[in-house]
DNA sequence: AAAGATAAATGATAAATATCATAATTAGAA
DNA sequence: TTCTAATTATGATATTTATCATTTATCTTT
């Protein structure tokens, strides 16, 4: 099994200032899992005894609303790391985290990350900078979904997507979500959703290949999810 | 100058748990401040240094939207702190704290709330589980500013508001809001919140009288939140 | 108490968005 | 491959919400 002291994924996220001892411990007890698409890492209302290290592989973040509706909060890439939030907080895991493809992620077991946060307070620094972070984030999401129409939303939504996980060969963005994903993610109807996508390629400011998306036109998406 | 180890306030935050020699070190270095119904305690994108513990007062926390609109992410009241995201993530403050009332306030400098970080970590850990709580809150929110229509979320929001205010002697929601911050709070234009809560009134769930507001059917307001 | 300013309320209308229906396309399974 | 199911697309319509206009009420200041 691969060791954490060499794992590139740690460059990434708040474990870079974990000593080689740690990693050497995280080592020793992490387990590596497979997740099929589809599949979730965390349930919301769950409790959680560790924290994953997404070595790869995407997945989407989702409440449930009482309505029966699916809310996309966050998209995670490998590199990024799930579950610090619920340990740090001693509460259950309030999202979903299900895989939009096949993922690899290892497991580390609460205790060594407890371990890593009273003797290493760089560390523990760094995982309350990933949740003030994910706070802040989080409180501009609010003030767009309260404030800005959905044409805005998909266009920052866009925008978002292409930063977060780049373009392929094909210059598409890296990422395969359904239309209803989309929808969820804005916070709007399947049908508008796809509606708006529809009008953004008629304007020649994207290109829609089958789920694949292009940006063609980045500027004119800034201007569009600024209101203009 | 009052003492902070003889503070009632410090029992509602996560300064409680802080020892009485820190409590010492805290009110030799603190200054108490009044802030004026209208002003700034902390404004988005200044920097900070140091912590808030609110005395006495409300205020609210804004974010000005690109498009100029004020949106409301949250409500503070006494016993509350503010800044510590801001020392934590070492980053600018990402909302504005204005008073809704004549509020007492006491300011203590970041090296003490450093120095406590470093020897106590309970108090660290306090700081995390309240940032990590208010993440959980926000989360919530972009999911119901998402996906529910203006009418829930403002049931949603009067039964938040009585449930962080409490009621005053007349039963009334113990905050004095303008409509427009109402309508700021759950996202929506003034005269769609006037509107909504002239039919809550109509309906006999609520009474208004003046800007206060009585919560007459807590049970039909739930529904109402949940869409029913 | 009166005057002016600000906020609240309400109606009329326009714009945004959701829903329903149905067709076209794509993906997945037998 | 071929069939079936799911997804995407699009039109028609209904509903929700915003905007504009105007009136009424409330608060401030003198």
């Amino acid at each position: 099994m691969s060791n954490c002291t060499q794992c590139i994924m740690k460059r990434f996220n708040a474990l870079k200032t974990l000593t080689h001892d740690e990693l050497e411990r995280f080592s020793d007890h992490k387990t590596s899992l497979i997740i099929k698409k589809g599949e979730n890492i965390m349930t919301e209302g769950n409790s959680i005894n560790g924290l994953y290290c997404i070595q790869d592989g995407k997945c989407k973040l989702t409440k449930l609303n009482t309505n029966g509706k699916e809310q996309i909060i966050k998209f995670i890439k490998g590199g990024d790391i799930l579950g610090h939030r619920s340990i740090l907080s001693e509460e259950p895991v309030g999202l979903n985290a299900t895989a939009l493809e096949d993922m690899r992620v290892c497991f580390i077991p609460k205790g060594d990350i407890l371990d890593s946060i009273k003797d290493n307070p760089q560390f523990s620094l760094n995982l309350i900078k990933n949740i003030s972070l994910q706070l802040s984030h989080a409180n501009t999401s609010i003030s767009q979904m309260a404030q800005k129409p959905v044409k805005d939303r998909l266009a920052e939504t866009l925008l978002s997507l292409e930063e977060i996980f780049g373009v392929d060969n094909e210059d598409c963005i890296d990422v395969i979500l359904t239309r209803e994903e989309i929808a969820n993610t804005i916070g709007t109807a399947t049908e508008s959703a796809i509606r708006l996508l529809s009008n953004l390629k008629k304007d020649g400011v994207i290109d829609l290949l089958g789920k694949k998306i292009k940006i063609l036109n980045k500027n004119a998406l800034k201007n569009i999810s600024e209101g203009y």
